[in-house]
DNA sequence: TTAACAGGTCAACGGTGTTGTCGTAAGGTG
DNA sequence: CACCTTACGACAACACCGTTGACCTGTTAA
């Protein structure tokens, strides 16, 4: 074994596999990537890679050292693409704004890779510049260091929990979608005023707010909750 | 096969396994939650579960169906766990605060089962009784309908899902855990002031602040934006 | 006392990630 | 152009996984 991987500039000789495949490392990401979409995040499997590839799954291990270096491929891939699209206008609150619903966004748009890859750590090239970018705007809008750390923290991890969270629940069997809803309009809307008085009270807004997501709100709070501590800490510079 | 599982009403007949176990849905699931807690996450599989309880594995689907409703038992549980200890105050920044973090802290010490029941609505008796708690927590609070729905909405869904992502990532294997925070100090700590300002600037704060969970944050600042809005309500109440 | 059947056991199927070994073709070198 | 090195694809094997159909046996109701 010794070390199996070779870092991909170095890579040279590509001997294309028995069917004729040239691998990549690009290529494994893609391939994987539409595995997913196709077949569901747990429809990727070295084996069922390799097959796609036209592949002996082993031959994965000279790319990547173990599964998760894959996913950490793929997930830095989902964030290289989302951050492509994001254009900052100098309003630190409309750009995270934005940034935060375009995240929650691409991780509905690939629900199966998001919920694989949210949790991790990639470290890789467009992670870092994501970083940069965020810490850069809340710096710029007069956050001190402490606080620009504390809420690109909170903010990107809040937009990565929601983005898997609501993708999960897209990425339910069709029967078990309906279920869910069934349950709301069956249980919730028919509980008594007697046991279940708050329920009750406000089955109406219950009804209409459940079946949204309630990330586009809890955004907002945790943007006016930012703004309100830059106004106190400019307050306390001018004191 | 037909149908192996039995509601667990009509059990009576409960032979003892070979090891002298008498097998129960409340055996099986207190025995799943031992082995998460003593072994890691990982640890939880139908045939280690089976060696543990001193029973055939295929014993176990006498009582589930798969996996997954094993796992929605565990979860159900859980939630029924977090409840039962929480007591309210009458103080609602204070209750919700309280009640998120254990919410949080639940699904840390069990990450796999928090995974899987975070974004099905089960519909069932302890789920019923958190949504109405918290509903009353917000309306006798002073919130309109609508806003207490909305504020609801938000809290829940940001406690399950940081849940979910905070517990994904305690469920890594510990080698893949480590590797995370090397790689914030490997690669962060040291990326050059030229090319990455912002990260140079705040890798002090970054390094102390991104290992934690950035929940309790998240929370604090959803918590504080909902107490600016009651007082914006109170406000124009007196006007 | 006995017959029915719930429920524990066994064996097997097809899947998974991962690794040690080996053959071979591609590339650089002379 | 021919040689040597070696990257890298292929193969086979290992230990695990969830799940199921067939079988057998102890418990219980009649």
């Amino acid at each position: 074994m010794s070390e199996r991987v070779v870092p991909p500039t170095a890579r040279q000789r590509r001997r294309p596999t028995k069917q004729g495949v040239v691998l990549s490392e690009e290529l494994i990401v893609a391939t994987a990537l539409r595995l997913i979409e196709e077949h569901g995040a747990e429809a990727l499997s070295v084996r069922r890679l390799g097959r796609a590839l036209g592949a002996d799954p082993s031959s994965l291990y000279r790319y990547f050292r173990h599964t998760d270096d894959l996913m950490l491929a793929i997930a830095d891939e989902l964030i290289g693409r989302t951050l492509r699209i994001w254009r900052p206008t100098g309003d630190w609150r409309a750009d995270l704004r934005d940034l935060g619903l375009r995240m929650h966004a691409g991780a509905l748009a690939h629900p199966r890779a998001a919920v694989l890859s949210s949790y991790r750590v990639t470290g890789r090239a467009y992670e870092i510049q994501a970083v940069e970018t965020i810490l850069g705007v809340l710096r710029e809008a007069g956050f001190p260091d402490a606080d620009a750390v504390r809420i690109y923290h909170a903010f990107v991890d809040q937009s990565l929990a929601f983005g898997t969270l609501d993708s999960a629940s897209t990425a339910l069997p069709k029967a078990a979608r309906e279920a869910e809803t069934a349950v709301w309009r069956a249980t919730y809307a028919r509980l008594p005023r007697a046991t279940h008085p708050h329920i009750a009270a406000t089955a109406r807004h219950l009804m209409a707010d459940m079946p949204r997501s309630s990330y586009p709100a809890a955004l907002d709070m945790l943007l006016s909750a930012a703004a309100a501590r830059l106004a106190e800490i400019r307050e306390r510079a001018e004191a």
